[in-house]
DNA sequence: GTATAATTAGAACGAACGTTCGACCATATG
DNA sequence: CATATGGTCGAACGTTCGTTCTAATTATAC
């Protein structure tokens, strides 16, 4: 009868019956895509339950036979959006040891996600630190290790370069560079994702590549 | 007796007896830097005017003296903050007449500013376009003007060096890298303004530099 | 086909929202 | 001192908020 997200989870888990996508994780994606519609256009604070309920066409208590509470909805967008970004770079920098192209790969494939999953990242980007406590803090955790990954890419350029920056500066910089567009782009207007990864990967990469530490030293 | 802001501002304005700056601007503005925190702290949409009126210290009906909307004080806030910058941005842009020193003005510009009223820039940025109507045609087009500025800045710098790229582009990455900071900048690590500065003029300069349109062409 | 569980919806909860009203102080001018 | 005006407040307005209860409906298994 009763049967809140948590309680099920748990009981899908252990049950694993035929197939693994089962009726509720469908229908609780479906209710997520939508959700991700409105939390970008009025922000989480601004949309009520009563908008997501409205545009995912389920009842205001239906919704909570979903998701136990508002934060978790947000949480759910928040991992799902995070994870899957993560999965996919680690794959693609797996296929290049160069210091550059590692980077390049990393911008190319930000931009990419960032491009198809607009609202998600958007979402992602605008609702950064409205998560409190446990949800919060493993959000958190997700991205610093997003960083991370991008700071230890900046690492080894400068190792195989010869150059001395901030890392961290430099993250930030790029990230600004990439997480900003969702406040400007226009498909029409700007292009796809391979010519900005280009453009910002030009831009930054021969910007931070000036930054000799002593005048020609190519390899270690 | 009912005397609301907007029929106390023409009334201010007709009569202007000794100093410009009336009690009631003064009150104004204190009760602005409070809400100003408060709006930075949990966005437009998660204050309460009861927050509001909380850290300011006046009863809720006493900041409807002052506002008549809860728009409307974010309305002020942001305008006031646009209209600081560009007007500071001018007086320092008239002594200069090199294209990249323009530039590295107008970044150095931003970021001490930013940096000098983190929470109102925040509020600025992060608040963008929960203004409706009319409050929000008049900020976006201070930010349109704004943007403009560097616009033109950037096609400066493209006459004169004989440069190639998008200025729109540009101008969107090198305020995404600066705009940015606000998600990540922290005074003890990061360093002031003037050092950030340089460092982000540097790198987008450099980068910005590289894409000659042909081999050597200085001047026109 | 009936029992059992998964899914949905209507109606309501108390709390908090933005805003308003009318009555109070404070101050300064006559 | 009287009186007008600028400033402030407590209390309340009607609405919407996130959430929950209970019952009805639908799918699944025997």
């Amino acid at each position: 009868m009763l049967a809140p997200s948590a309680v099920k989870a748990s009981a899908r888990a252990s049950r694993l019956k035929k197939s693994v996508e089962t009726r509720f994780d469908r229908r609780q994606s479906e209710i997520l895509d939508h959700a991700t519609s409105v939390l970008c256009a009025k922000g989480y604070a601004g949309a009520s339950m009563r908008d997501l309920s409205r545009a995912t066409g389920m009842s205001l208590a239906g919704l909570y036979y979903y998701f136990e509470s508002k934060e978790r909805l947000l949480y759910l967008i928040q991992k799902h959006t995070f994870t899957t970004i993560v999965q996919q770079l680690k794959v693609r920098l797996a296929s290049e040891t160069d210091a550059e192209g590692r980077i390049r790969i990393f911008i190319l494939n930000h931009l990419e996600y960032f491009l198809a999953n607009q609202k998600a990242m958007k979402v992602l980007s605008h609702e950064d630190d409205v998560l409190e406590n446990g949800f919060g803090t493993e959000i958190a955790a997700l991205k610093r290790g997003y960083y991370r990954i991008c700071v230890s890419l900046m690492d080894e350029l400068k190792q195989e370069k010869g150059l001395e920056f901030s890392s961290r500066i430099a993250v930030m910089s790029l990230f600004g560079m990439m997480n900003w567009i969702y406040t400007w782009y226009k498909p029409r207007v700007d292009g796809g994702a391979v010519d900005l990864a280009r453009q910002m990967g030009d831009t930054f990469l021969t910007g931070i590549g000036s930054k000799q530490l002593r005048k020609r030293s190519s390899t270690k």
